[in-house]
DNA sequence: TTGAAAGCGCTAACAT
DNA sequence: ATGTTAGCGCTTTCAA
């Protein structure tokens, strides 16, 4: 069952050697053109392919790069895989997606088994969950190719490819104030995440531009960057049901967003005096309501991108030294018609 | 650069030869006690992982399976997929997606490819674009397992798996129906495609029910499945600016649901004159406006069982001849205070 | 109990 | 121009 045909199965056939076919097959200088045309044609004929295995394991590389994200049920993430497989399957390379479900565990296993010679380097956003870097820096002091996208660590030097999560987060807390609205919260995932960091510091930068005081009962985090439920709703009624309810809730990831309008819709279903806007990449933003001001971030873009860097990683003939950190803009994107410009 | 360590570096560090290694550490019967103890010992302290390709090129396996679905960008099939995940892991598969983005050339590729000994068991679910199967058929004759999920053929004779789409279709119509609703028409998918005929065969049975005519003009197919939203577009404008609009459009696929939502919402800003009822197993529904009536199919349990199905397949040490149909039941969710069951 | 050697499919020196 | 051989990392007869 299922004996695909060797090269050995076609020299026999033919009466050549194995070595005189694979070379015929790969179209070999030395070869006659004569005998190329017999073993071509023939391979054609029983449609012969190598297995790539066997290539693998003499080239000592897979021609496949993995992918590590925390899911792939979430916007963001499965536009920018799009991304990765749009330069992958260009260059020739095999993706292999794994998801952490943002949870540490499961990200040790999905990077050892991975770099275990199942890849040639590694596409990266860090799980929530993770503070302990050892078992990426393990990879990458073994010489394994990784670039980071969305959620990068300082912990390695590398190429890193995100979003401008800063100018983001300012560009539409500002929207907001200039809009009137002074009260605004701060809903955010994990806090140790580059992505939270910065975006809290664009939400920051943006308050104090406008003489707007910081206020820390304004902040809450989730960290489980709104894949439970409950700790976004138990998070969001912290914020609306504090001494001095905010008028908006900046919301600063993806999943985190719709799960805010969820809770909002839950505890506010009629008046709809707290605005949300947030970081999303939804491509139906325009349907929900309570409606949703959203920092648009270019996923596809730095899919391709990293994508890219990674595939020069693996390909360099030298060690590479020299690190991007590549940084893209992210759009604005008013879904209500309260706020304008 | 990332050369790992093999069994030979151990035997040479250790005095011991190669065959005397490997039976050490998978734990030969011959070996002494003592002997095995050493080796374990060393490669537990240098982290001695086996090259995945040296066995695949072995055992003529690979410990991957293939999944093949129009995008992951949806949310079924991210869902699915997260089913697929939670088994495979569990049995010690890898996971590797592909996605066709419903063209058939970009599956016939995927097909080839992920057949050529890349993995040891395909997952399908069809592409919208597809209606020659020759590629599949012919992977399936050379014997390589193969389970098809959401979109099946007839033409081959394996394991299916498949929401009761016939019952989901039949359940949301009727559910319309007794809410007083007569005149509702029909967007569905590729019309070839086995989802879309069931979805219709359900609709058109619950009309019979009732004694509703089946109305031609009710009915518009998106060939491309929403993936153009342009599609979409025209397809509505046709149901509702026909000579008899009707007062509800039954959406028969995932993706079109929400941009039938759209498209509503684009001519009809204002008036919610149009129930929108549909198969969505989209986790933010409640957040739509218009409203999204939706038929939920139970996508993660699907992946499981497809999954276990396959590896089944791949696993049995005999042919495998008698193959099973599996058919699991949908879920209605109302999310629109006009109506009710 | 351990080692030598063949073989999985392929490529590439090294012969001829 | 073509064939022989070794080797990629591993398992597994077969010999010792």
């Amino acid at each position: 069952m299922f004996k695909p045909t060797t090269i050995k199965d076609i020299a026999k056939e033919l009466g050549f050697s194995i070595s005189t076919v694979s070379r015929a097959l790969r179209d070999g200088y030395e070869i006659s053109e004569e005998t190329k045309k017999i073993v071509m044609d023939y391979a054609q004929k029983i449609n012969y392919k190598p297995n790539p295995i066997a290539l693998s394991l003499k080239e000592r590389r897979t021609y496949s790069i993995g992918v590590i994200v925390c899911e792939v049920a979430n916007n963001f993430f499965s536009q920018a895989i799009n991304g990765v497989e749009s330069i992958a399957y260009d260059k020739g390379y095999h993706v292999i997606i794994s998801q952490s479900h943002d949870s540490f565990e499961r990200e040790v296993i999905n990077v050892k088994h991975l770099a275990n010679r199942s890849v040639d380097g590694l596409l990266i956003s860090m799980a929530a969950e993770t503070t302990d870097y050892a078992h990426i820096l393990e990879m990458h002091n073994k010489g394994l190719p990784i670039v980071f996208f969305d959620r990068v660590i300082d912990e390695i030097n590398t190429h890193k490819v995100t979003a401008n999560n800063f100018q983001g987060s300012f560009d539409v807390t500002e929207l907001l104030i200039k809009n009137g609205v002074k009260k605004i919260a701060h809903l955010g995932n994990a806090p140790h995440l580059s992505i939270t960091k910065e975006r809290m510091s664009g939400y920051k930068a943006a308050l104090e531009k406008h003489g707007i005081a910081f206020n820390e009962e304004y902040v809450q985090y989730c960290h489980h960057g709104g894949r439970k439920y409950d700790e976004v709703e138990e998070a969001v009624k912290q914020l609306v049901t504090g001494r001095d309810k905010p008028e908006a809730i900046f919301v600063s990831s993806d999943r985190l967003s719709v799960g805010c309008l969820s809770a909002i819709k839950k505890f506010n279903p009629l008046s709809k005096d707290i605005l949300i806007a947030g970081f999303s990449n939804s491509d139906v933003v325009e349907l929900f309501d309570p409606s949703l001001t959203c920092v648009r971030q270019p996923a596809f873009e730095m899919g391709r991108l990293a994508t890219d860097l990674l595939i020069q990683l693996i390909e360099s003939k030298y060690p590479v030294t020299e690190f991007q950190s590549k940084t893209l803009n992210t759009k604005l994107y008013l879904n209500n018609k309260t706020l304008s410009m």
